[in-house]
DNA sequence: TTGATACTAAAGCTATTGCCTAAGCATTCG
DNA sequence: CGAATGCTTAGGCAATAGCTTTAGTATCAA
């Protein structure tokens, strides 16, 4: 089936997405994007238990997006660009699709004479 | 609490980047950014009944990245761009943070003298 | 008016998500 | 050594997500 080729690439951009779907998530790759980060500094400003925190760091790792290496007790992370660039590259492509079919829309009703058309 | 700002702010950010996280809801809106699509034209790709089709449409509607309107039995669905670059725009202040914040780095390395530097 | 078409509504089922607490390592400090 | 720090594992639990089937309702076509 075709839809077998389309969901074997996406699967990237599945666990791309739901990684950036969670408010707790984001605020981890905020500040990580400001520089790397042990796991104590990330839990410290979200309402949760640090176990939670190791789970959306889990997420965050799967995905891709950050890349975390353990140095004696501390483990400290880092963000992952390319994989962000991933899934902006997507959603770029679709806007663009969209505004380009409105622009060739728009040109070939410029073609048609006034009598043509179909804007009444 | 601080985070309380943060979430607020950022429920329309978690429902956009839920609706893009499922391969069927991608698929749908590839297809709308080609141009405007009635519902049953939506479901045929897709390997699933009717109503989880309506159900995906749902969440995407509820993202504010699809509009639709029925006229007669037929419901007409398109894909809604601001929404879209919403999500484009964090992710590229992400990616530029990050590459601003190396570039700031690399330039403060050039200002060290050689003995000072720590790239043993 | 009868039948096909295009959705819509309701209910239920399973798997996943996101959270928790409690307990268990390792490291580092005093 | 003993205690504090920083993470890790395990388990459990409520809510949500994604799918299904069944049974509608509203149009449109003949």
């Amino acid at each position: 089936m075709i839809l077998r080729h389309m969901l074997n690439q996406q699967t990237e951009l599945d666990s791309l997405f739901h990684a950036l779907s969670d408010p707790a998530r984001r605020a981890m790759l905020e500040r990580l994007s400001r520089g790397p980060a042990p796991v104590s500094e990330l839990a410290r400003p979200l309402p949760m238990s640090l176990p939670s925190v190791m789970q959306h760091l889990g997420v965050l790792e799967n995905a891709g997006l950050v890349r975390t290496q353990k140095v004696g007790r501390v483990r400290t992370c880092a963000i992952e660009p390319q994989a962000l660039s991933q899934a902006e590259k997507w959603i770029h492509a679709r806007r663009t699709e969209w505004e380009d079919r409105l622009d060739r829309l728009g040109a070939y009703l410029e073609t048609l004479k006034p009598d043509e058309r179909d804007d009444t």
